[in-house]
DNA sequence: AGCGAATTGTTCGACCCCGAACTAACATGA
DNA sequence: TCATGTTAGTTCGGGGTCGAACAATTCGCT
């Protein structure tokens, strides 16, 4: 390997070994993903930036935090925050909980509905030019493929679920 | 759809019409998967963290922090923190580049290069209990279909290369 | 040769996430 | 009942990334 300093400085870096690594691969492509829905809806305020979040919360309505952090991928502390910025910007409710005087129950409002139901067909578009080129039956593979490396990445967090992950494809807990 | 807060509070939450986006799949399964390693190799430092960026360096010793950052998807300005901990830890050595008195030549040194490969060992661990379960077929369309994904993503952020991305797979820019 | 534009590495302030610690409330068992 | 442990939400400090601005240097064009 010359040293890159005598090449053309113009070119793509070669990724080294790790640039078969899926692992490599997923974080660059998440990465760019991220950003470039960030950057194609504006004027939501924060909103786009968790509307996993909000069809989480859409979808199961009355949650609680903790709940919802782990469905979102983040910590109970984080989601703190978060949550106080949707609440003051009128998207989302925290009730309180009718069986448990510890927790809360979060909802969308009215307008959380419309703004989550906006974003969503945003979402879509975004989807459609993320996939662009890639065949539908490879997409499905896609899908099935992160769900499995999810739930891989999971196991090795819970360890009792690891005889689950050896068996099946199942999405439940035990 | 009935409210969260009757139902059994143990369960995992239904994903809403987003489960199936792919954006969504790749952003919990980035997270995961990033989390993991950090857990599974300790003792190193921050090397792990940056061992995307350690092996681009190995691939291409004497590049400048531009071409570095654009490589792993960093900004120029967060890399430099980093590098200033790997040539702390002695990882790393940013020596005058010969041909531009601006820019300087990332290199690693013996004892970066010995990491590295104690900590490529581990991250084919890792990826092996990333992809368990997964067929060799079902890999290689994930690996090209994440490949595509950062194509694309990239394309947006460069029109001037849309063209080429409508045109072919091919990686080159223009 | 020379001047404006672009590039390189850097600093700085803002924002976001995490982990640890804390309080209030529930659960369990002697 | 009451002590112990667990869980829900929160606060706070640390660390990482970003964008904007800046000095030094190089490029491009005339």
């Amino acid at each position: 390997m010359q040293d890159a300093s005598d090449r053309d400085g113009a070119e793509t870096l070669t990724a080294g070994d790790g640039e078969s690594q899926i692992a490599y691969k997923l974080r660059l492509a998440q990465i760019a993903a991220y950003r470039a829905f960030e950057e194609r809806v504006t004027g939501y305020g924060k909103a786009p930036r968790y509307l996993g979040l909000l069809m989480i919360i859409g979808a199961n309505p009355g949650s609680n935090q903790s709940s919802l952090a782990e469905a979102v991928g983040l910590r109970r502390s984080s989601l703190v925050a978060i949550l106080d910025q949707l609440e003051r910007d009128r998207i989302v409710r925290r009730d309180p909980a009718p069986d448990d005087r510890r927790s809360k129950a979060v909802r969308l409002t009215g307008h959380g509905s419309r703004v989550l139901k906006e974003l969503t067909e945003e979402a879509e578009a975004h989807e459609a030019a993320l996939t662009r080129g890639i065949p539908e039956a490879d997409l499905a593979i896609l899908r099935a493929a992160l769900d499995r490396i999810i739930l891989n990445m999971r196991a090795l967090d819970m360890p009792a679920a690891n005889a689950a992950a050896d068996r099946t494809d199942s999405l439940s807990r035990s």
